[in-house]
RNA sequence: GCCGCGUUCGUCUAGUCCGGCCUAGGACGCCAGGUUUUCAUCCUGGAAAUCAGGGGUUCGAAUCCCCUACGCGGUACCA
């Protein structure tokens, strides 16, 4: 048997589709799982589409997400360079293989040129729309003499090459996913293959490509399914042998529509720059069209269990709607698994971000001051973009209403008494024992049956909000002399 | 329009190939209770799918067959 080859081969549209980088993730992990090879090819066949700094864009995606390739497109050092033996892999780059195997499909009678403008070929297709026909092109180009084909050729007149089309009987293939499937040739158009402007359309370089790069196995999305018999009879054309191929199915957007930017992000960046980590994301894509199946319960994976558990067979056929929900219990659960310093190194972009933070003062910008807050928020983080938001009490001088400070319904005497009592408790903790455990010891035993009247204020009073961490996580991220301060302060309120 | 693909709790899904163990399991979310000074975490429990609908086949169907509906995709010198 043949070495497993897949390959991921996208666009450089600026920004990597989550669908798409679904379709990587999993031909990565197929190719992973047998032993294969996995490759970057990149499609930049469409000149009008060019963005800049796309490429160095996706190749980094790819490359955050630790999916290693072994051939293809790399960014080394910020310049972008090419590995392996069936290079080039950017497609702009191999233009003229592409003609070669146009021309010899022209030889062969598979192809023929065609000079019909776009604008004949727009007012034909409004005809025949008009006449409720199926659009395809007329094959207008295909009656044309030789001698004519070369005199407009010498001409210098604008061509493209078309595709001819057997339009006899069905094609009937094999997809990894769905089974057989049948699709009737005379529904087929004489596709382009070459565009005027010499460049091959995808419809063409993806065969060309994947053969001569050895692919074995094509992962592409479900949108696919009905061109796969055009590109069969390509294979067939030249007597290649026609790969396997897995068509996905679609992302979708809570209304079911395929996921689009008008109804939330979609773009890997825009998760990335909201504080998901990549575990994370890998982990929730992957679910969406894909479970271990065998009766499994287990939702947390890591990129290498997919690996060893990946199967097409549990690859599904619908699409599957896009649950941010769900993504951010599972990016919930991947920061509880993140080590204190890992947290740190990870959120401390989030907190430069945020104005609280920049107007803080260096004390508390520190990494030991950062650390601890990370240290309590550690368990309530769903992303890491909001890191630090509902705890700003940390970083700046609060204020607020001294009813707030009340518990139930006790009096501005028991309230006093209560604030006194954790001052003096808190002056009598020394430095180093000012610690998260020893002051939820001390207060707890302080605060003996009626916690609630020692703690509320308390808390209230160091955090001045309605929510926040405990008392003792508060007070020890604060240090002595703040705590101390903020209850003096609060005691000249009552 | 035509063609293709799909359809199990709100969502992600198990089960479908090889009919009975499915009075359909898990997870997210939701609701309730517990732990708790608050919030969150955590723990326990609950509601939630007549398996799109209808016909078959069978002793028996989510599972096999047919039809219908709905959804999605394709129908470009875009990928």
């Amino acid at each position: 048997m043949n070495k497993i080859r897949t390959r991921f081969a996208p666009s450089p549209t600026g920004y990597m589709h989550i669908g798409n980088f679904r379709t990587a993730l999993y031909g990565y992990l197929f190719a992973k799982k047998n032993n294969g090879d996995f490759i970057l090819r990149i499609e930049d066949t469409d000149q009008k589409r060019e963005v800049a700094d796309a490429l160095e864009k996706l190749i980094a995606i790819i490359n955050w997400a630790s999916f290693e390739y072994c051939e293809g497109v790399y960014l080394e050092n910020g310049k972008i360079i090419e590995k392996g033996n069936f290079g080039p892999y950017t497609q702009s780059k191999r233009l003229e293989i592409y003609k070669k195997y146009a021309l010899q499909l022209v030889e062969i009678g598979k192809a023929y040129y065609c000079f019909c403008t776009p604008e004949r070929l727009e007012e034909m297709r409004q005809n025949q729309l008009a006449q409720k026909q199926a659009p395809m092109y007329d094959q207008c180009c295909l009656k044309l003499s030789s001698e004519e084909i070369k005199k407009r050729l010498d001409s210098g007149e604008k061509y493209v090459i078309r595709q001819k089309i057997n339009t006899q009987g069905s094609t009937i293939f094999n997809d990894l996913i769905r089974g057989k499937v049948e699709i009737k040739n005379d529904l087929l158009d004489d596709q382009i293959i070459l565009k005027s402007d010499g460049y091959p359309t995808y419809n063409f370089a993806n065969v060309i490509d994947d053969h001569l790069m050895e692919i074995s196995h094509i992962f592409r999305g479900e949108e696919y399914v009905s061109s796969t018999p055009k590109y069969i009879q390509l294979y067939e054309s030249f007597g290649w042998q026609v790969p396997e191929v897995a068509h996905l199915p679609l992302l979708l957007n809570p209304d079911k529509s395929k996921l689009s930017k008008r109804q939330g992000d979609v773009a890997v960046e825009d998760y990335i720059k909201k504080g998901y980590l990549k575990e994370a994301i890998i982990n929730f894509v992957a679910m969406l069209g894909w479970n271990p199946g065998e009766g499994s319960t287990q939702e947390i994976f890591t990129l290498s269990e997919l690996v060893e558990k990946f199967d097409l067979a549990h690859v599904h056929k619908a699409g599957a709607v896009f649950d941010i929900k769900k993504l951010d219990w599972i990016n919930s659960q991947w920061i509880k698994k993140l080590s204190l310093e890992e947290l740190y190194e990870k959120s401390l972009e989030f907190f430069e971000e945020k104005e609280f933070y920049k107007n803080a003062s260096e004390e508390k910008k520190s990494e030991e001051y950062i650390k601890k807050i990370l240290f309590i928020e550690k368990d309530r983080l769903a992303n890491l973009s909001e890191v630090g938001e509902s705890n700003q009490f940390f970083f700046r001088d609060i204020n607020f209403d001294k009813e707030l400070l009340r518990w139930k319904d006790m009096s501005d005497d028991d309230l006093k008494k209560s604030l006194k009592k954790s001052l003096s408790v808190l002056e009598n903790i020394i430095d180093e024992n000012w610690t998260r455990e020893n002051l939820e010891k001390i207060l707890m035993e302080s605060a003996g049956e009626n916690r609630g009247e020692l703690l509320w204020p308390l808390r209230a009073t160091l955090t001045g909000e309605k929510k926040s961490p405990s008392p003792f996580e508060c007070a020890w991220v604060l240090g002595k002399e703040e705590s101390l301060k903020r209850i003096k302060q609060a005691l000249g309120k009552i």
